[in-house]
DNA sequence: CTAAACGCTCACATCGATGACAAGGGCAAG
DNA sequence: CTTGCCCTTGTCATCGATGTGAGCGTTTAG
């Protein structure tokens, strides 16, 4: 498939895409012409980087990763196991940070709803 | 106090602090002279905007909700709280994108940790 | 064959929070 | 009074992912 169907399968936009490869998140083929090519495997790929980037991942960190994404490779493995590691780490502390502050909003929801309540009993 | 203090006692640089005033997100009393003036109040109230940021809220969003951390106001509480309870959705669901991102990176990391393993075993 | 729809590269623009720096005023200790 | 540190406002720079548009080649349907 060609690059306006991956972005539609993906809902990626072709721009973001190009981006991807650019920043080595993604690999194409070439027809002769010069136009990519993706087959299916492509789909689910920008499916990950897509859930990478939306957790807050630089495209270099994803870029770390990703030569082991498709078949482990032994002289990158160790060091992507490292990154890997050390971004679980940050996405669970960051998963916290935001549970603390759905938190303190729960509370100032909580507040403001008794505050209506006490105005509409006057 | 005056803005260096509440730097250092928050973390947050009087730069940022500056900024957050213009955005609505702080309030201080000024000295004849022209200086910030805060009290201790004001600590409390820079950890939970720094919460709300570090959680991906724009401060237009933060300044909406902010008039009714102090003293609920009753024009406002209601709006507020559509826009608390917009914002907590969207907490929500990004809290679950993290989540699934991080497991599919336990994923990946099973995959190369196993990858190593046979290698080794080689 | 032609026109429409698609693809290519390159380069500049955008957003939001923050850094950095300039030019100047306020205040305490020597 | 001077020195040093803290404060003020204002402006320009930064980062990363993406939008946008120009200028030009490719593919496909009529």
């Amino acid at each position: 498939m060609r690059i306006g169907e991956l972005s539609a399968r993906t809902g990626a936009s072709r721009r973001s895409l190009r981006y991807y490869e650019q920043q080595g998140l993604l690999v194409s083929a070439r027809s002769p012409s010069g136009q990519r090519c993706y087959d299916d495997d492509h789909v689910q790929r920008v499916a990950l980087v897509q859930s990478f980037l939306a957790a807050g991942m630089s495209s270099r960190t994803i870029a770390q990763m990703v030569p082991c994404m498709t078949e482990p490779n032994m002289d990158r493995a160790r060091e992507a196991l490292t990154a890997m590691n050390q971004e679980r780490n940050r996405l669970s502390s960051t998963i916290d940070s935001l549970a603390a502050a759905r938190t303190a909003l729960d509370h100032l929801i909580n507040v403001n709803r008794k505050f209506l309540a006490n105005v509409a009993e006057d």
